[in-house]
DNA sequence: CATATGTCCTGAGAGC
DNA sequence: TGCTCTCAGGACATAT
């Protein structure tokens, strides 16, 4: 979703507003009048990504931090109705071209932060592991070997990596061939290798295809178009169909932390 | 401390 | 058709 906003950097933004709320407003914090006080006339340097959540850098040093959750979305076009949560940034882009950025939340279980450098750091960064685009072997290792927790319900662990998401942490343990139930205290330094990779090749194609727009239509890229990976994916959502790898089962759900989880009774062991 | 579970919210689809 | 139930790319407070 970063990606499609990246055009945003140079802007100035003219107003910050939030539009029609309905029963519960959009959580923005600090609240709106100190928000805007804040970033109205400010001009945004960098566009970011931390984890999950998507972030444009100041040139106070500010960070807006817009955290979607499963529900929210930042666009750079209208929202396709004016229901739900909404809020709007007002920019003039650099040649002096008018633009606006919003966020739409359909379930309003997002949230907006603004922090000064210093609080971005301590209370945000802080809370993330690393990247997990970034991740290697040794680097997992380290940080959830020792957990006694089903390695799957370790992976959405932000705390310990960052940015995997429940439906990627299912593709991921497939194409890795590990039990999303196996203890994470029981991988071997090879298995730990493996997930490794896994975790870079499922993600960076599913940012390739713009992320999976599942049956609700929920999640969509900036400029409001549905993603293509849902077409790609190996388990998730495929319950009682055989698997796409070794044919030789077909796909379980089951649920772990409450939440499904997908994968191959056969070539994933236990 | 680490790990497990309930909760926030709306809407779509399944099943009766 | 109309109802109820379940479930959904998440994260956090609270309980054990």
């Amino acid at each position: 979703m970063r990606r499609g906003i990246v055009d945003v950097a140079g802007a100035v933004i003219q107003r910050a507003r939030r539009t029609a709320c309905q029963r519960k407003p959009l959580e923005i914090t600090p609240p709106l009048s100190r928000f805007r006080r804040r970033v109205e006339g400010r001009r945004i340097v960098r566009t970011d990504r931390a984890g999950k959540r998507v972030v444009l850098c100041l040139e106070s040093g500010d960070r807006i931090v817009f955290e979607p959750r499963m529900t929210g979305l930042v666009l750079r076009v209208d929202p396709p109705t004016a229901e739900h949560l909404r809020f709007r940034l007002d920019l003039t882009l650099p040649g002096g071209i008018e633009a606006e950025l919003y966020y739409w939340d359909r379930r309003g279980l997002g949230k907006i932060h603004l922090f000064s450098a210093l609080a971005y750091e301590e209370n945000l960064l802080a809370t993330l592991g690393p990247d997990a685009l970034d991740v290697t072997g040794e680097v997992l290792r380290a940080r959830l070997g020792r957990s006694a927790r089903a390695v799957k319900v370790a992976l959405l662990d932000q705390q310990a990596i960052a940015g995997i998401g429940n439906l990627y942490a299912a593709e991921i343990l497939h194409v890795a061939r590990i039990h999303p139930n196996r203890r994470c205290e029981r991988l071997s330094r090879r298995q730990w290798e493996e997930l490794a990779a896994a975790t870079r090749e499922v993600l960076s194609e599913a940012i390739q295809y713009e992320g999976s727009t599942l049956s609700d239509g929920t999640y969509r890229n900036a400029l409001n178009q549905a993603g293509g990976y849902q077409n790609r994916h190996r388990v998730y959502g495929k319950a009682g169909k055989p698997c796409p790898r070794c044919r030789g089962a077909s796909i379980r759900r089951i649920v772990q932390a409450g939440r499904a989880t997908f994968y191959c009774p056969a070539c994933q062991k236990a």
